[in-house]
RNA sequence: GGGCGAUUAGCUCAGUUGGUUCAGAGCACUUGGUUUACACCCAAGGGGUCAGGGGUUCGAAUCCCUUAUCGCCCA
C-alpha cells in the first residue's frame, strides 16, 4: 500500500462524513442502552457559522462522540431558531430592495416571503457544522416555527394565562425604533456614550423670574408635564407651588416637590416626562402627571413636536437646541457622559416608551430553578462553578418578562379580542375555542369568528427557545410520548455565558413548569472567542476569521484541535490562528506515525527484541494512566486538558519514546509480535483521539483493516480501564533521565549518534535493569557495564545518586568538570540543609502530615546519597 | 453606583482540601541536527519577586486585609 507523507485533508474529510452519513450512525432512536442527550443551543436562521459557533458545537461534537464510543445511545439534536428581529430584519431590507414596503402587505403576505427567506437561507449554518465535522441526529433537524414547535409554544402561552401568570399591562417598555418593537430588558444593552447636559431656562408663571433645568434630552421638553424640586432645597422654596411654562410650546405645568431628585445633579430642577423615562414615570404616578407622548413608533416627533413634527429624535434634539439658543433660553451646554441603552439587534437607542404589552411572571416560576442550580442538593451543575453567582444574582432579582413583540414573524399572540376594552379578550388555542370562551364570557351567543380580531404582536424568540429541551422530543404537546420519557432530561448543555439569562434560565424555569424536571444535568459555559488583542469577534470589527477557509487551511480536524487547545471551559478564549497550525501539525505526526508502521516488513520468523518486549508493556501502562487522566478531565468538563493529556500521550510517548524504541534498524523487517502489539496500540490511541479528530483517526482506522460498517472507528468501543503497573512507569522515567543524560553529552562533546559509545555506570540506586536494552539502543550504546569504580577518562553525569560514564578519547577537561560537580555540589547541600531544617523544626514534625514527613525524609535520604557521589566524584578527579 | 471574577514564563493558560507530582504545560525563543515516518520533524537549553504591600502559619501562588490594573453582569 502505497501512502504519501502528506495528509490530504479535504478528499478524506467529506469521504468520512459521507460514510458516516450512509451508515446512519448519528440517527438515534430510543433502545435499551444509557441515552446520552444534548440539544444544539439553535443558531440564528439568519446565521453564519462563527468562531464562537466552531468552538461550541466542537465541544458538543467531542462530548457526543466520547458518549457514542462509550457504548450509550448518543443523540443530538440539531436546529434553528427563527430569530425574530434579526430575520424581519432581514426580510424587510430584501423587500426594500424589490420596491416592496412591508406596510403594503398583509401579515399573510409577509409571512409568505419570510419562509420564502427561510428556506433559501436558513439551512446555511446547520451545513457549515458537517463541515466541522458535527455528528448530529440530522433527521431530528428542527426549527422553532415549524408547526409543532409553534403548538407546543401557543399552548405553553394559554397555559400560563390560564394559571395567571401571563398578563397584559401598560408599562414602560423598550422600544427598538428601528425594529419598531419592544425588547426585553435583556435585549437591551447599556454603554457609555459621550453626550451634552443642555441647561435650559423656564419661565415662572406670573413673573419675570426663571428657574433653570439640566437635561440630556431637549428634544423631551414637548413632553414635559412638571418641574420637580426637592423639598428640602433651600435654593427653591420660593419656587413651591408655582408654576413654570415650557419653552417653545408655552405649555404650563406644575412645580411639584419630591425627594427623588438629587440635589447634586445638575441644576437641582428636574423636568418630568413622564412618557419618555422610567423614573419620570414612576414620578408622574406619584404626582398624577399627564402623560404626554410625543413620539412616533419611528422615534420621530409627533403632533406635540410642532413645528419640529417629523423629525428624527437626534436631528430634533440639534433643531431645538438650536431655536433655545436663538431665543436665549439656553443657559450652557457641557459635555456629559452618560449610559444609553441600544438594541442588541439593530443597535438603535432605546428610547423607554409606554405602552400595552404582554408580561409573563416570573417570581414563583424561578423559585425551582433557584433551587435547583443553588440548593443544597443542586442538581443542576453550572461548568465553571464561578456562574452560580451570576445566576443568583439575576434570579433573585428576577423581573417580569415581556414576551410580546411588535413583529410578524413569530408566534402571533393567541388573545383574541371582542371589543375595544383593554380586558375584552380571550386568550386560546384556536380561534373556534376562542369563539365559544368569547361567548362564554360575553354572553353573546350570536360572536362568530369574523367578530374576534388576534392580538397582532408576536412572541418574543426566546419564548420558543426556552421550550427547545422539551419540545424538540414534542414533549409539550404529547408529553407522555416515548421520546421525551427516554431523552429528557438532557445530559449537557454546551453554550455561551451571554444567554445564562436568555435561555439557559429560562429553560430550567420551563423545565420544572412542564415536566417538574431538570431540562439538562450540566450546563457547560464556554467562554466568547476574542481576537489576539482581546476584542470580541465580531462581525462589525470584521476580526472574525472566515470558519470555512479555516477549515479549508488548517482541515477540520485542526481547527477543532486549535479551538480545544486554549479554551478552558468559561474563559475567552484568545484566538490565534497559529493554534490551527499547532492542531494540522499533530494530525500529520499522527497521519505520519501511520506511514511509518505501514512502511514496515513484517517477519513471523524473527524473535522479538527485549526492549520492544518492555517498552510495549510500558506503554500499556503509560495509555492507562493517561486513560485515567482523561477521564478525569471530562468529568470536570476540561476538554482542553482532556485534549493535551491526549496530545501528549500520542506526541511524545507513542511516536517520541515508543516507535522509535520498536522502530527495527535500516531495512531490516520487525517482529510479527511487535508490530501486531503496536498497531493494536495504534488503534487505541485512535479510539482516545477520536472525539477530537474524527476524520483523521476514522480514516487510519479504515487502513488498519477491514472494517464492516458495524466496525467503523465512530461506533468503536472506548478502551477499557485496566490496572496499571506503576513500576514500570518510574522504572521507564528513570531510564528516561538516563538516556537524556546520553543525549546531552553527545551534544555537548559533538559525539554523532551514528557513532556507537561505551558506557558504565556505578549503580547507587540499585535500578531495575529491565529498560537497559531501550536504554542501548536509544543511547546507541555498545553495552552497559555496571561498575563500582570511577572510569578514568570519561564525561560522567548522575541521575540522582546513580553516576554514568562515557568513555571519552583525548583529554578530558577535569577543571571544568570539577567546577560542574561542585556546583551540583553546594546546590545539593543547600537543599539537604533547608531540609533537614524542616525536619528539625518541632512544630513542623507535630503539625505536618504524615506523609509530608515521610517525603522530606525521602528527600533528605536521596539528597545524602547524591552528595555522596558528588564527594567521591571530585576526589577522584584531584 | 451595586455585585462577581481575574492578575503565575515573551504568549495562552494549569496549579484540587495550604505540605516532593510546587513553581508547571503548550506555543514562541536560543543552540545543534537531513543516514532510514514526519523540517507540519528530532534533540538539548534559557526564561517567572506567582500584580504591589501587609498579615495568619512550622510552612502561602494557594487563606485574610489592602492598593493597583483589567474583565463581566446589573442599575
Amino acid at each position: 500500500m502505497s501512502v504519501t507523507s502528506k495528509y490530504d485533508a479535504r478528499a478524506v474529510e467529506s469521504k468520512w462524513y459521507d460514510y458516516w452519513m450512509k451508515n446512519n450512525y448519528f440517527h438515534s432512536t430510543p433502545d435499551e442502552r444509557e441515552p446520552y442527550t444534548i440539544v444544539i443551543p439553535p443558531p440564528n436562521v439568519t446565521g453564519v457559522l462563527h468562531m464562537g459557533h466552531m468552538l461550541n458545537n466542537t465541544i458538543q461534537d467531542v462530548l457526543i462522540r466520547r458518549a457514542r464510543l462509550q457504548g450509550k445511545n448518543a443523540c443530538w439534536v440539531p436546529g434553528t431558531d427563527h430569530a425574530s428581529i434579526a430575520t424581519e430584519a432581514k426580510v424587510v431590507a430584501k423587500l426594500k430592495a424589490q420596491g416592496i414596503d412591508k406596510n403594503d402587505l398583509t401579515r399573510d403576505e409577509f409571512l409568505a416571503h419570510a419562509w420564502e427567506w427561510t428556506e433559501e437561507y436558513g439551512g446555511v449554518i446547520l451545513e457549515q457544522l458537517k463541515k466541522l465535522g458535527c455528528s448530529c441526529d440530522w433527521d431530528r433537524t428542527k426549527f422553532t416555527m415549524d408547526d409543532d414547535m409553534s403548538e407546543a409554544v401557543i399552548k405553553v402561552f394559554v397555559d400560563l394565562h390560564n394559571k395567571g401568570l401571563i398578563y397584559r399591562g401598560y408599562r414602560m417598555v423598550n422600544w427598538d425604533p428601528e425594529a419598531k418593537t419592544t425588547l426585553s430588558d435583556e435585549e437591551v444593552i447599556h454603554e457609555e456614550r459621550q453626550g451634552n447636559l443642555y441647561y435650559i431656562n423656564y419661565k415662572i408663571e406670573g413673573s419675570d423670574d426663571v428657574l433653570t433645568i439640566a437635561t440630556t434630552r431637549p428634544e423631551t421638553i414637548f413632553g414635559d408635564t412638571a418641574i420637580c424640586i426637592n423639598p428640602n432645597d433651600a435654593r427653591f422654596k420660593h419656587l413651591k407651588g408655582k408654576k413654570a411654562i415650557v419653552p417653545i410650546c408655552n405649555r404650563v405645568i406644575p412645580i411639584i416637590e419630591d425627594e427623588y431628585v438629587d440635589l447634586e445633579f445638575g441644576t437641582g430642577c428636574l423636568k418630568v416626562t413622564p412618557a419618555h423615562d422610567e423614573n419620570d414615570k414612576n414620578l408622574g404616578d406619584k404626582h398624577q402627571l399627564e402623560v404626554i407622548d410625543i413620539f412616533n413608533d419611528d422615534a420621530t416627533l409627533n403632533s406635540f413636536g410642532l413645528q419640529f413634527e417629523g423629525q428624527d429624535r437626534f436631528d430634533a434634539r440639534k433643531a431645538v437646541t438650536k431655536e433655545l439658543d436663538a431665543t436665549g433660553v439656553l443657559v450652557k451646554t457641557e459635555t456629559h457622559i452618560n449610559k444609553v441603552g441600544t438594541s442588541e439587534r439593530t443597535k438603535a437607542v432605546i428610547e423607554p416608551r409606554l405602552s400595552d404589552q404582554w408580561f409573563l411572571k416570573m417570581k414563583e416560576l424561578a423559585k425551582p430553578a433557584i433551587e435547583a442550580v443553588l440548593g443544597d442538593d443542586a442538581e443542576i451543575k453550572l461548568f465553571p462553578k464561578k456562574f452560580e453567582n451570576t445566576y443568583r444574582h439575576w434570579m433573585e432579582n428576577i423581573r417580569d418578562w415581556n414576551i410580546s413583540r411588535q413583529l410578524l414573524w413569530g408566534q402571533q399572540i393567541p388573545a383574541y379580542f371582542y371589543g375595544d376594552g383593554k380586558e375584552d379578550f380571550v386568550v386560546a388555542e384556536t380561534i373556534e375555542k376562542a369563539v365559544e370562551l368569547a361567548k362564554e364570557k360575553t354572553g353573546k351567543s350570536e360572536l362568530k369568528a369574523e367578530d374576534l380580531k388576534q392580538d397582532t404582536d408576536a412572541l418574543d424568540t426566546w419564548f420558543s427557545s426556552w421550550l427547545w429541551p422539551m419540545s424538540v422530543f414534542d414533549g409539550i404537546r404529547n408529553p407522555e410520548n416515548e421520546e421525551i420519557k427516554y431523552y429528557y432530561p438532557t445530559n449537557d448543555l454546551v453554550t455561551g455565558p451571554d444567554i445564562l439569562f436568555f435561555w439557559v434560565a429560562r429553560m430550567i424555569i420551563a423545565g420544572y413548569e412542564y415536566k417538574d424536571q431538570k431540562p439538562f444535568n450540566n450546563v457547560y459555559l464556554t467562554g466568547l472567542v476574542r481576537d489576539k488583542q482581546r476584542r470580541k469577534m465580531s462581525k462589525s470589527l470584521g476580526n472574525s476569521p472566515d470558519a470555512l477557509k479555516l477549515i479549508d487551511d488548517y482541515s477540520a480536524d485542526g481547527v477543532r484541535v486549535g479551538l480545544l487547545l486554549s479554551s478552558a471551559a468559561g474563559n475567552d478564549l484568545m484566538f490565534d490562528e497559529s493554534l490551527c497550525q499547532q492542531g494540522k501539525g499533530f494530525g500529520n505526526k499522527i497521519w505520519n506515525a501511520y506511514n511509518l508502521t505501514n512502511l514496515w516488513e513484517v517477519s513471523d520468523t524473527i524473535g522479538q527484541p527485549n526492549s520492544s518486549k518492555i517498552a510495549l508493556e510500558w506503554y500499556r501502562a503509560k495509555f492507562q494512566t493517561v486513560l485515567l487522566e482523561i477521564e478525569d478531565h471530562f468529568s470536570k468538563y476540561r476538554l482542553s486538558d482532556a485534549l493535551m493529556s491526549t496530545y501528549k500521550l500520542v506526541y511524545d510517548d507513542f511516536c517520541g519514546w515508543l516507535l522509535e524504541i520498536v522502530k527495527p534498524a535500516y531495512q531490516q523487517p520487525i517482529d510479527a509480535a511487535t508490530y501486531n502489539e503496536v498497531i493494536a496500540i495504534f488503534e487505541d490511541n485512535l479510539k482516545v483521539l477520536h472525539p477530537f479528530m474524527p476524520f483523521l483517526t476514522e480514516d487510519i482506522w479504515q487502513k488498519t483493516a477491514q472494517r464492516t460498517p458495524e466496525e467503523a472507528l465512530i461506533v468503536a468501543k472506548w478502551p477499557e480501564a485496566k490496572p496499571i503497573n506503576t513500576t514500570l512507569i518510574s522504572q521507564f522515567e528513570f531510564a528516561s533521565e538516563v538516556i537524556s543524560g546520553i543525549r546531552t553529552v553527545r551534544k555537548d562533546k559533538n559525539i554523532a549518534f551514528k557513532d556507537t559509545i561505551g558506557f558504565s555506570v556505578i549503580n547507587n540506586e540499585k535500578v531495575a535493569t529491565t529498560f537497559d536494552d531501550v536504554i542501548i539502543k536509544l543511547g546507541n550504546l555498545d553495552s552497559i557495564n555496571y561498575v563500582s569504580e570511577a572510569v578514568e577518562g570519561a564525561l560522567t553525569y548522575r541521575v540522582k545518586s546513580n553516576e554514568y560514564f562515557i568513555p571519552m578519547e583525548g583529554a578530558i577537561d577535569v577543571d571544568a568538570e570539577i567546577i560542574k560537580l561542585t556546583e551540583e555540589l553546594s546546590y545539593t547541600q543547600g537543599f539537604l540543609k533547608s531540609v533537614q531544617k524542616k525536619l528539625s523544626n518541632e512544630r513542623f514534625v507535630a503539625g505536618a502530615p504524615e506523609q509530608v514527613i515521610v517525603n522530606e525524609g525521602k528527600k533528605e535520604a536521596d539528597a545524602l546519597a547524591k552528595i555522596e557521589t558528588l564527594k567521591t566524584s571530585i576526589n577522584n578527579l584531584q
